[in-house]
DNA sequence: CTGAAAGCGCTTACAG
DNA sequence: CTGAAAGCGCTTACAG
């Protein structure tokens, strides 16, 4: 490969300028430290000589000599980049090829690991991860086996969303809980008492913190809480248990359970949001029920990826000495949007 | 950074199994040519040495060692992931994605490359571009040089959409030549004898493609053409000239500005499209001008990104000698979307 | 101020 | 069947 393609290399670009193919790697370099003081004349003749060739420095040869290679692996368990996907991924994406131009950098997507039972391996015969100075992290499900590995070899990396699956693990996330809390102290404002929470059967940590939110706020009181999982995906039927419960409020994990649910009910008669309110503890952007705008989360995802880069930066950069002393755990706070759809309860209710 | 990251290398593997470093990557690679036959005995012994350890190969040493990477390189002259661009990236990016995934190829973005009036440069100082063993090149505006040079070399790559900067370039693009005689014919079919072609400045070759088009048939008749520059982006006054030439069909140079022109002579109480027909030569696919489907092309996004990464890996792969024997300007055929902005011409217009 | 030399981790002829 | 050695293109002490 390298050699067929007869791309120039240091040596001759040495050749030409008539000096050696190590002062060659200084100029390119600018070093110029305590040792090294190479007068101008001699950089611009390399230089020149330079600009005669085509020559660009082997990425894999500077690695391979220690160079950091300002690239950055985004590791997705999911596709990337589907059409369905994109709606998820889509902003914190595009935020972090912002990022990654910002900070001089490319992006290596994995792409080639491959799919195990409906999600990617990190670790696999010819993974290039190391290529890579670190690694961006995403997706629902993550393994902690391979969490924990990349924890205790050290290698710099930054999960989007906050991880608990190993010990360690840094993050950058939104705090869910925190805005859980909001809405529902919205809700109890607004005279609710009986509420629905209607999750999926998601195991991940964010989804456990909106739960137990959740479950908290019911045993506080005044406002209580019916958890609902909405077993087989089948909102039919969690409308009508919904509307047996006699809850004037539900509460979705997200802004499509929240869609679903309000078609649901809308079919059942239920008038939407007057006799029940409903919101979402997720991004509800564009999200609306019966021209509506939905009530829940704003996340900003954007910013998710620049603090995930830029930590990322940080531990690849970071004096192993103190390294401990960054912070590499994150929770970003999103804000409430209150939205149309959550409404002050009707006083017959 | 390699050292500091205590991360294991093929002597240690070859020390714990006790044989020689180049047994190791001899296992690793299944090279089992007529030299060398290593009996499962040895092969067993090395596999287990590397599942004790967490060894992966160097990315960057294999590459150096002449290697392939098995990782494409995507180069977008302009921003790729950005909520606007992902409209006309989008599709491209997921067929991408897909089929570096089923060619096991992993994706490196270039995103550090310098911007420099408004797009990006491809070669510049600490080009990553080598890393890669081939490259794909997206964008509307490629620079001539940097295509012309990349030929020169003799290093891999594909562009995206018909390119006639520099020569010999391949690429994979739709045939809008052809597309766009299909939909010239049906407006004559439907009547039609007077239009407005209203195309922006682009200067690249699927829009010169296009008014190539466009003025052979105006010359050819029976539908005259009248070609009209959207000069500083004025809709309105745009509309004005449309509704003063008499003609009864305005085509587009893309969806976009067919949405914008529609909405100007609405205003202008033109009725469309029964007074005024619309069409756009480009994809229409959830465009629509007053609730109806917006007519145009179709153009098969996602095959052309698997066309691209299979071409651009048969010229990696190839053998120097024939490697003239491969067909590298592709031009796929997309399909007409009739809609329903293009219809028949009144009696009486 | 500049060059010869070692080394990064790998692959691949070439000898045994 | 297996190992010692050269080499891929670079960087960086280390000597001059």
């Amino acid at each position: 490969m390298s050699g067929k393609t007869g791309k120039p290399t240091q040596k001759e670009i040495a050749r030409i300028a008539g000096v050696s193919q190590t002062t060659v790697s200084l100029v390119l370099n600018d070093r110029d430290g305590t040792n090294v003081r190479i007068p101008e004349a001699t950089r611009e003749r390399v230089r020149r000589a330079i600009e005669q060739t085509t020559y660009v420095a082997d990425p894999a040869a500077r690695r391979l000599a220690g160079l950091d290679n300002k690239i950055l692996g985004v590791f997705t368990y999911e596709s990337a980049l589907t059409a369905e996907s994109m709606d998820f991924y889509g902003p914190l994406l595009n935020g972090i090829e912002r990022a990654a131009e910002q900070y001089d950098c490319d992006l290596l997507f994995f792409t080639s690991s491959p799919v195990e039972n409906g999600s990617r391996r990190l670790f696999h015969r010819n993974t290039r991860l190391r290529l890579a100075d670190g690694c961006i992290l995403l997706g629902q499900h993550m393994d902690g086996e391979e969490l924990a590995r990349l924890v205790s070899e050290g290698f710099p990396f930054v999960a989007v969303g906050r991880r608990d699956e190993a010990e360690g693990v840094p993050y950058v996330g939104i705090d869910y809980r925190a805005l859980t809390r909001d809405l529902i102290a919205r809700a109890v404002e607004l005279g609710h008492t009986s509420a629905v929470y209607v999750h999926g059967d998601r195991d991940t940590p964010s989804s456990r913190d909106r739960l137990a939110e959740i479950e908290a706020a019911g045993a506080r009181g005044p406002l209580s809480f019916r958890s609902l999982p909405d077993v087989g995906g089948d909102p039919a039927a969690t409308a009508r248990t919904i509307v047996e419960s006699g809850a004037t409020l539900v509460v979705a994990e997200d802004a499509f359970a929240a869609e679903d649910l309000a078609l649901a009910l809308d079919r059942q008669g239920v008038a939407l949001p007057i006799e029940v309110s409903i919101a979402a503890l997720g991004e509800v952007q564009s999200h609306t029920v019966k021209g509506l705008r939905l009530s829940g989360f704003h996340t900003p995802r954007q910013r998710i990826a620049f603090e995930a880069l830029g930590l990322l930066r940080e531990l690849i950069a970071a004096d192993p000495e103190r390294a401990d002393t960054i912070d590499r755990q994150r929770l970003l706070q999103g804000s409430l949007e209150p939205g149309e759809t959550l409404v002050a309860r009707r006083a017959d209710a």
